[in-house]
DNA sequence: ATTTTATTGATAATAATTATCAATAAGGTG
DNA sequence: CACCTTATTGATAATTATTATCAATAAAAT
């Protein structure tokens, strides 16, 4: 039985705060300035037990793992900057994305478009992370 | 300028050798049994300037990375076994991926389904690992 | 053959993640 | 409300993963 404690909530509503994708660390950074003690294990724990519930979403990148509350969508990752976008799709899309995977009992299609944002194009030579 | 040495020779070949997905760790113990005496830095040097030379690919995995000599594919990974199997899709089904997500200079698409293999499929409560 | 210099292997250093466990507090029960 | 049970927490240690350092080696160019 899952305990509603004040950290797993407020870990819930500081990414739920979060409209860009923060690592864990970011993530812990963010909380201990609202609240000083927290432990670094309770993140690690608090988080991944928020995905197994399927509350939040691992955005997995070059650069590592990001979280997401949101997950009616699916994201652009660039190579020079490392900057994450939010791409939204048509559902149909995705549905004609999966008819043809010939797959079933799919819960979550990870999804993420790697190459240069308009921002970093036209800069030198692209390093990854 | 790179230098074609025996350690990335080796690298190269073992993992293309492999039908599985192997992580960096067992990529690095799968080489140790033909090369005693190789640094666990210079795999993973090796294979990050392999990923960004885009001769292998990273697949991005709940359970962590793991890597991959073939490029023309997708994947799956069961969230109870953590297995994970290649998934074969049309260019036409990418293309329109592409297209519908208004996005230019994509290098790679990251795209791993995850659910239930069919061979745990009726067992009880999974588990994410 | 000689020279140049990127790469290696060993090791240390650092960073990331998980395990341990007594103390705490959520949430049920009477 | 007070009490009880037990999941969760915070602190810390332990473990694991990754990167940095650097003298020795070996590609590959001359």
């Amino acid at each position: 039985m899952e305990r509603n404690t004040k950290q797993r909530q407020e870990i819930i509503e500081t990414l739920k705060a979060c409209y860009d994708h923060p690592t864990i660390k970011e993530l812990y950074d963010l909380i201990k300035k609202n609240h000083k003690n927290i432990g670094q294990a309770t993140i690690y724990r608090t988080i991944n037990n928020l995905v197994k519930e399927d509350v939040i979403r691992r955005v997995e990148c070059p650069d590592g793992i990001h979280y997401d509350y949101r997950k009616d969508h699916y994201h652009f990752y660039c190579l020079k900057c490392s900057k994450i976008t939010d791409v939204f799709l048509d559902n149909k899309i995705i549905d004609n994305l999966l008819l043809s995977s010939n797959l079933n009992n799919i819960k979550h299609v990870n999804l993420v478009f790697e190459g240069i944002c308009d921002s970093c194009k036209g800069k030198s030579s692209y390093e990854i992370k």
